[in-house]
DNA sequence: TTGCTGACCGACG
DNA sequence: CCGTCGGCCAGCA
C-alpha cells in the first residue's frame, strides 16, 4: 500500500502534457514539502509496482539532466521516450529545457 | 535503534 | 567548473 504522498506525486505526474517536462523539486514544491525532493525520486522508483501508467520519463531534474535513464529497464528508453515527444536530448540533457519545462505551481493553480 | 543510501536541491569555497 | 555539505525522509540491514 502506498503513501498519500506517493499518490500525490503519481497524480501531479500524470497531469505532465505530451510534450513538457518537470523536476523532482518543482513536484515536491508543488506539494508543500519544498527540500523533499528526494521523495519524489523515491516515489518514482516505487511507482513501478503501481497500476497506472506514468509518464516517468517527463521528470528529470533541476538541470534537465536524465538522471533516472537508468531505470528505465535499458539506458536510453528515456531519451528516446523524449525524443518521440519532440524534446531533443544530448549528452543526457534536455536541449531548451527551459522551453519545455512545466510548472506545476502555474499550471495547477486553482 | 543506528547508520547508511538515494530517479534531489541550494549554498558555499 | 568542481567538489562538498546540510537538509530532506522512506526503506533496509
Amino acid at each position: 500500500m502506498s503513501h498519500s504522498f506517493f499518490q500525490s506525486v503519481y497524480a501531479v505526474v500524470s497531469l505532465i502534457p505530451f510534450g513538457r517536462v518537470t523536476s523532482y523539486g518543482a513536484i515536491a514544491e508543488y506539494l508543500g514539502t519544498r527540500g523533499s525532493a528526494r521523495m519524489v525520486g523515491w516515489a518514482m522508483n516505487a511507482s513501478h509496482t503501481e497500476v497506472i501508467n506514468l509518464p516517468a520519463h517527463r521528470v528529470v531534474n533541476r538541470n534537465g539532466l536524465l538522471t533516472g535513464k537508468r531505470h528505465f529497464g535499458a539506458p536510453g528508453i528515456m531519451e528516446q521516450l523524449l525524443k518521440s515527444e519532440g524534446i531533443d536530448v544530448k549528452e543526457d540533457q534536455i536541449v531548451d529545457f527551459d522551453k519545455h519545462f512545466w510548472n506545476p505551481l502555474i499550471e495547477l493553480r486553482s
